[in-house]
DNA sequence: ACCTGAACACCGTTCAAGT
DNA sequence: ACCTGAACACCGTTCAAGT
């Protein structure tokens, strides 16, 4: 049997006792404080326990090796924030669409900048190749809700609703990621936060084909004046 | 002294003899064979002296610790990326903004998508957050050239091309890197690819303060007519 | 059912010895 | 000036023994 086992990702088995669930949480809260304490590259299975206040051999009675723990709370962020962008979906559905666009913006920023330190910890988690279908699974639930946005609004249509919310998700993570990354991220936030609400705008509104009244080319610039 | 000493990310020594020369060389591309191979998780300074053909020692004469070798091998990755954009920046100078959009976009592409695999293994590497500031420094480069790029059109002034250019470089780099970061990245990036012209070109657009003869309005319009 | 911690293999890094 | 490789500390993971 090798050393370093690759295995499943899955949890090695479930707690059933109550005395079992808290040492679980214990163990995801001491993986926080170590993640935020001394970083990614330096998070190790001894000082995780050490911190949990149990024993590294009961680390692994749940957790099959390291990546499959950070794994785990890589997922619960995840959904936490699947969640965030779900909810802002069925609250901005049917609204006008620069409406939408505002609040697509406003819900990523404010999912992703919650918790700075903790996004910023597990950026470097989510590195690892081995946890990018995870990764790919949030963005599908992400991706969805946002097609199903644009194809609720009343204001336009889109051609290729799933090209255009696949680009939004993949720019809106991406550039925040890179912002987060930084070494003092806040001042690079404030201008991106800045910048994003009028880039997401401009480019539904260029992706749209407007089903109003008036002619095309003039739709789409009085869709754009409220924004000056 | 520390086991795993930090210290400056700097090499330890220059080569100055031909065959230390050749050594350091054999290294590097012993370090991409080894990413490519077993990826950066179980990248090991054993493997990659072993593949380079020199002992351990040898690697520590040169390269202070891992971090230091992953750093320059990124570092030399950067810096091509920073220089293709340098040179899309001076070809474009001076260009009508559709252009100068277009050329933006497709130069990072190619910049991005020459070598996939290499760019895949480099974006796990950069996960380390000690090795951030380079990344910042590169990014400098290309935002200062972007910017330049924006000042240098007749078609538009910008109120803020700081501002626009740090979104534009932080939009293509992000999106492109979650993309690229997927299992199979090549469908999601022809879709990424056939999307980012039209954001860029939009963005750009409603960030300009045009300096045409016509109307406002109408030349917002205008601008986007050869885009469907 | 759950927990412990010594034990083992492997990895990063060093340094005395070689050309 | 450059190279070697055994040696050392530390990390991931296991497993026999405990409650």
């Amino acid at each position: 049997m090798p050393v370093r086992a690759q295995g499943p990702l899955k949890p090695r088995k479930v707690p059933r006792q109550a005395r079992a669930v808290a040492t679980v949480e214990a163990i995801f809260t001491g993986t926080i404080q170590v993640l935020l304490k001394v970083g990614a590259s330096q998070l190790t299975t001894t000082r995780v326990a050490a911190r949990a206040g149990v024993s590294v051999g009961t680390l692994y009675q749940y957790f099959p090796h390291k990546r499959a723990l950070l794994y785990a709370l890589l997922r619960q962020h995840l959904e936490g924030i699947a969640q965030t962008m779900e909810r802002a979906s069925t609250r901005l559905a049917d609204k006008p669409l620069n409406v939408i666009s505002d609040g697509i913006v406003s819900a990523w920023l404010e999912a992703k900048t919650k918790d700075i330190a903790v996004s910023r910890a597990l950026y470097a988690v989510s590195a690892d190749f081995d946890i990018n279908d995870l990764l790919g699974k949030g963005s599908q639930r992400i991706q969805a809700a946002l097609e199903r946005l644009l194809t609720s609004t009343m204001d336009a249509t889109f051609e290729d609703p799933r090209a255009v919310a696949f680009t939004l998700r993949a720019v809106l993570g991406g550039s925040v990621r890179s912002v987060l990354e930084r070494n003092t991220p806040e001042p690079s936030l404030a201008l991106l936060s800045g910048e994003l609400p009028r880039l997401c705008r401009s480019y539904l509104h260029a992706s749209a084909m407007p089903i109003g009244r008036t002619r095309r080319r003039h739709v789409a610039s009085e869709r754009n004046e409220d924004l000056n």
